[in-house]
DNA sequence: AGAAATCTTTACAACGATTGACATGGAGTT
DNA sequence: AACTCCATGTCAATCGTTGTAAAGATTTCT
């Protein structure tokens, strides 16, 4: 099994160092030759050794993908999309899941895959304060999701303060009033950032800002959705849309909402943020803000992959993902 | 940035060999040595480089996980258990998505990622021929997915005939008559054996089998649901129950049957296949067949590493994933 | 006490690919 | 005929770790 340069080399007639010259790209070869090599390759069914070839050039062709849990929707669309987005590129994606703060920094800082790796695309979810250890990395690595002020960080995300603004101002504008906001407690900023936007959206329109509905759960899966609503269904005062701070909040509000026999939207109108699959499909379908994963995927991939490459010290970069509002039934006007 | 064995060695005042010893749990090693090398090695925070250790022992303790698409639930599920299982005996699992033959077949024949691998965990979708070249691959390679007859290879499936045979009986038993199946045309296998079951239990119902209600579209997205379900609301005779498949084809039935504004299960009961987190959050929420997931990851990963640890010729091993039929609101009786 | 057995530690080579310095032999120029 | 440019080959070193075997140290046994 294992095919060897030299053994490449043998069926080919060459020394080892033209076999390696051709699969290097090396300018000098005459077009014989590299046929040759070439043909011998595909005969003996070659591919160079990884370990090797890592060892040796010091560069591996892996990037790491860590992100909280790829069971979760929005994380496992993300990570098919960066994957594809690597592959075209020639790389192959190492997902990790970080599950918490506790392995997430571990991956970090601890080994990093033992210096396999060329770099990483983290989407921490509790490391707001290890941000300053994050920039000490050896390794490329860019950042996603909310922004952190002052980060010294390659950073893609979307504008999540004017999504939330938008989302919120669309259901101000079918005539919502009493707007609960459900993910306020969301970590890595995320639940304060969106909060804001939220705030931002009911000052704008001069509605009263109530604490009580603000709902300041920490989880972002779909019980945690369904139990808040459930809270905001036991006010007395209960409100007539909901924006919700992802769309497992949503989904899991929906059934809360669908168990209560309450009508969606014509009672309580909801609205998600990620535009997971999931919600096109459900019954109502989930209005939400859609950030374009395909863009975020690649951009990611291109600052990291620019960054591994790169030479002299290139200025910090923070991208902006496009998104769009989607209305679909669950806040039809 | 590269900490090195020797760098450890010579703080330690020892030799390479000898912290390599320690690391790797040599037994003849003084308590004092031992501790000399573990404070050196926590004091540079020393980690081994992988691509090194690989190269020389021809093992690197990466897997890999060859799926269709990990932007689908189920897999994404199965992706995350198999990692957590993998992750607790010291394993890294490295995610293929094979998208379709060629990839997944490239996969496993060219390259096997330059032997970085020691074996893969392969979920085919369109590779019932290629199967012969499967068991020619220099790697160890446990199979997901239903069971071809003759195989060579170790195994690990639901016994799909059986769980089809209980789910459709189960439709049967709360009253239905009429029950369509959506999904028979899918790949590997799965639509032909769980058609097999579906028409058993039928047979052994004694209720007449109608080609009609044999939906046979090769797709397993919410879209493929969806599209059949609209099929089988166009006939002269719609069905009074559907078996999809899997789950995602279920919920975009769901989908149609909502937007027809029928009523589930009162007009028509939906069972679906493989438990993913949308269907018990849907509403109506969504019976289905479970398989448990855990076992399976933990025992894919087990047979691989056997194996791959393996001296001896074991044979070939065939194991049978433990399900249960979720009975909720889509069928309710 | 001296020899044998056992334990600890070390030196060296090898895993496979790559690279750099340098040599070689032709083809093409002037 | 001297010179340059090209295509390839030779040789050796390197990446970091570990298996083999052997040297050095210590204990056990007679």
């Amino acid at each position: 099994m294992a095919t060897r340069l030299s053994d490449v080399a043998a069926r080919a007639g060459v020394s080892v160092k033209t076999v390696s010259n051709v699969i290097n790209d090396y300018p000098h070869i005459t077009a014989h030759t590299r046929a040759k090599v070439e043909a011998a390759i595909e005969a003996l069914d070659y591919t160079p050794n990884v370990s090797a070839r890592s060892l040796r050039k010091g560069r591996s062709d892996f990037i790491a993908l860590a992100i909280p849990e790829m069971g979760s929707p929005y994380f496992a669309e993300l990570g098919a999309a960066i994957s594809r987005a690597a592959k075209k590129r020639g790389i192959t994606v190492l997902i990790d899941q970080t599950e918490g703060e506790a392995a997430g920094e571990k991956l970090v800082l601890d080994g990093m895959r033992g210096q396999l790796i060329d770099g990483i695309i983290f989407s921490p979810i509790t490391t707001s304060p290890a941000k300053i250890d994050l920039a000490a990395t050896a390794k490329p690595l860019v950042l996603l999701g909310e922004r952190h002020a002052g980060g010294t960080l390659d950073h893609v995300a979307v504008d999540s303060v004017q999504a939330s603004f938008d989302a919120t101002t669309h259901l101000i504008s079918i005539g919502r009033r009493r707007i609960a906001a459900i993910g306020v407690g969301g970590g890595a900023g995320t639940g304060v950032v969106r909060r804001k936007g939220y705030r931002k959206a009911l000052k704008a329109a001069g509605l009263p800002h109530d604490p009580a509905l603000e709902l300041a759960g920490t989880g972002y899966h779909r019980e945690d959705g369904a139990a808040s609503m459930r809270e905001l269904l036991a006010l007395p005062e209960p409100p007539d849309a909901v924006f919700c701070f992802n769309d497992l909040l949503a989904l899991g509000a929906l059934r809360t909402l669908a168990d209560a026999g309450l009508s969606v939207p014509g009672d309580v109108a909801v609205v998600g943020f990620d535009d997971i699959e999931d919600g096109r499909y459900h019954s109502p379908s989930l209005s939400t803000i859609s950030p374009d994963k395909e863009w975020l995927a690649e951009n990611a991939v291109g600052l990291l992959l620019d960054r591994i490459a790169g030479t002299g010290e290139v200025a910090r970069r923070d991208l902006t993902v496009p998104y769009t509002l989607q209305i679909r039934e669950s806040s039809a006007g």
